[in-house]
DNA sequence: TTGAAATAGTTAGTAACGCTAACTATTTAC
DNA sequence: GTAAATAGTTAGCGTTACTAACTATTTCAA
């Protein structure tokens, strides 16, 4: 059978795994060196925006707060980013980025770019543009689905 | 920030577990009643296909051979499906639907349509059909990264 | 103004999942 | 005819995201 009539079918969110688990699997792996593993996205977010609180990164990223306690924790302990408490709602904490990360910034813009490149063959610019804005217009019809609760996650591999 | 702005620079991994979480999380709600909250994808290949063997599934479906056990036995538990060893091979099993499974699959396809006609709220017929194969196209770009383990998976809301 | 409700963040404990490793049964190949 | 490969299974483990309960702080309304 045609791979194509094979997924036609399919439930979108499949097809989606489908795309997370090996692309996944090869940023971890080409970010080995950099000891970070995961979590890449709430670095990305926070290298773009001012004051975010974790509450921000929960709600931006769809990463529920508990979780992101843990991954501060962890970015706390690499270096990576600092808890700042803000003066003006001491109840929350602005989560900046070191030195350190910027520095590894740039490595992770590239490799997410030299992946998209793999991912994308075979598309034209205009046709990779367009899947873009695609995907980010249907996680936005669908974000607010009344939903059971569904966990996905990422692990790296045991050695 | 504007949304698309802020998912910009992101992994693409990450905007498909975006995807797939709120869908996922939709889909198991939605089929409650059915009392099978996942997997629904094993079911449509082996309902388009004969002769799967749980190594087949494990490959197309890119669900790693001992989960592919779980499941089926879980389905076989249900009803749905049941094993039948290969005459010409004895160490396959061919997993076969039962009528059970055939009876509920429109039920399937219903709802995965419905959820999919909201996901691509705002697409004309092309744009939708366009992403369709964009997605199949991106995955196959991806499926063989030399790759560090990654899970994706999905559980049912606790209660 | 004060006390209840809401919010940000944290900790502890749990269930589900996909993994590795080791195993049986069977078939293939040299 | 024996070694290697393959399909499927079992057991056990580590990781994860969840819920629930908690502290600290702020908001808001009686």
């Amino acid at each position: 059978m045609s791979k194509e009539k094979l997924y036609k079918n399919m439930p979108l969110g499949k097809l989606c795994s489908m795309v997370t688990k090996p692309y996944f699997g090869a940023l971890t792996l080409k970010m080995e060196h950099l000891k970070i593993e995961k979590n890449f996205s709430v670095l990305i977010l926070l290298e773009e925006n001012k004051n975010c609180t974790q509450q921000y990164i929960s709600s931006a990223l769809q990463i529920d707060k508990v979780s992101v306690v843990k991954i501060i924790d962890s970015f706390t302990k690499k270096g990576l980013v600092k808890r700042v408490q803000n003066p003006k709602d001491r109840r929350e904490y602005f989560v900046e980025l070191t030195p350190k990360a910027h520095k590894v910034l740039p490595q992770i813009h590239k490799t997410i770019k030299e992946l998209n490149d793999i991912a994308f063959k075979g598309f034209t610019l205009k046709e990779r543009e367009s899947f873009g804005k695609a995907i980010v217009k249907v996680y936005h019809n669908i974000e607010h689905f009344p939903s059971s609760h569904v966990i996905v996650y990422k692990t790296k591999k045991k050695n």
